[in-house]
DNA sequence: GGTTGACCTTCCCCCTGCTGCAAGCGCTGG
DNA sequence: CCAGCGCTTGCAGCAGGGGGAAGGTCAACC
C-alpha cells in the first residue's frame, strides 16, 4: 500500500505519516520504485498512534504505548499507569485554564465594553492593581 | 538599565526579552558600549507583555494589546471583546480536556492494571472495538 | 509514441515561544 | 594584567508537523 491509501486508511495526512518514518516510529518498507510500502501491520501501527496521539499522548508516549502494544507479555499495569498519569496531567491543565479564565472574567466583568477609554483589563495589565 | 536589570524587574529571562526586541515587541535603545537600553517605559511594556501572556494571550495578541494600552483613546469595548474571546478560546480548550478526560478514565476504569496483558486500553488503541 | 495528471520522492524553510550553546566583546576589582 | 561577570551576536534545537519546490513514476488516453 502507498503512502496515499495509508493516510485514508489511518486518517493521518501523508506528511505526519512520513514525519513519523523519519522519527522512526512507524517504519516501512520499500518498493521497488523506491515508494514507502505499507504492510497491514504498518498501517495498525499508524492508526494506534493516531488514535493514541488524539488522546493526547505525546509522540514519546505513543512509542512507548506501541511497545507495549507489541509486547504481548506486558503488564496492563503499565499501560494503566500511564493513563492514569495522563488523567492527572489533563487535571492539571483544566485546573490552570479554570483560574486563567477566572481572572479574565473577572477582569471582563468590570470593563464597560463602551466606546470610553477608562478599561480595567488594561489597567491590570499595566500593574495598576499590583500585588 | 541593562538587560540584566531589566530581567529582574520584569520577571522576564534576558533571553526572552531579547527575543521580543527581535520581534520587535518591545525594542530598546542602546548604550554607546552597544549595551541594551531599558528606560521605565520599557520596563512597563515588558511587565505589560509578561502578565498579559500568563493570561494565556499569545505573543500576536500583546502586541495588539500593547498598542491598544499605548492609545490613550482607545474603546474599552475593544480590549473587552479580546478578553471575552480568550475566554471562549479557555472554555472550548477545557471541553476538549474534559472529553479527554472522559475517554481515558473510561478506558482505565476497564483496565484491571495488574501483571496480566490483558488490557482494555491497548485493545481500544489497537482499534479493536472499533466505530 | 507522446502527453497529461495523479501520485510519489527528497529537500528545505516556516510556525510558536522560547532555550542553550559558543565565541567574542566591555567593565570592574584585586 | 588577569579573572570573572555581564553583555553582544549568531546558530541550533525542542514539539509536531505544514507548505511548497523540483523532480521521478505510473496508468490512461489520443
Amino acid at each position: 500500500m502507498n503512502i496515499g491509501q495509508a493516510a485514508e486508511h489511518s486518517k493521518l495526512p501523508a506528511k505526519t505519516i512520513r514525519y513519523y518514518e523519519d522519527i522512526q516510529l512507524v517504519t516501512p518498507g520499500r518498493s521497488p520504485n523506491g515508494y514507502r510500502k505499507y504492510s497491514d501491520k504498518d498501517i495498525h501501527r499508524l492508526r494506534f498512534v493516531q488514535r493514541a496521539r488524539s488522546l493526547g499522548f505525546t509522540i514519546e508516549e505513543c512509542r512507548l504505548l506501541l511497545s507495549l502494544y507489541q509486547d504481548k507479555d506486558r503488564a496492563s499495569s503499565d499501560v494503566k499507569a500511564m493513563a492514569l498519569d495522563k488523567i492527572g496531567e489533563i487535571d492539571r491543565k483544566i485546573t490552570e485554564l479554570q483560574s486563567l479564565r477566572q481572572m479574565l472574567s473577572s477582569l471582563a466583568e468590570k470593563c464597560h465594553g463602551d466606546d470610553k477609554p477608562d478599561c480595567p483589563i488594561i489597567d491590570d495589565l499595566a500593574g495598576l492593581n499590583d500585588q
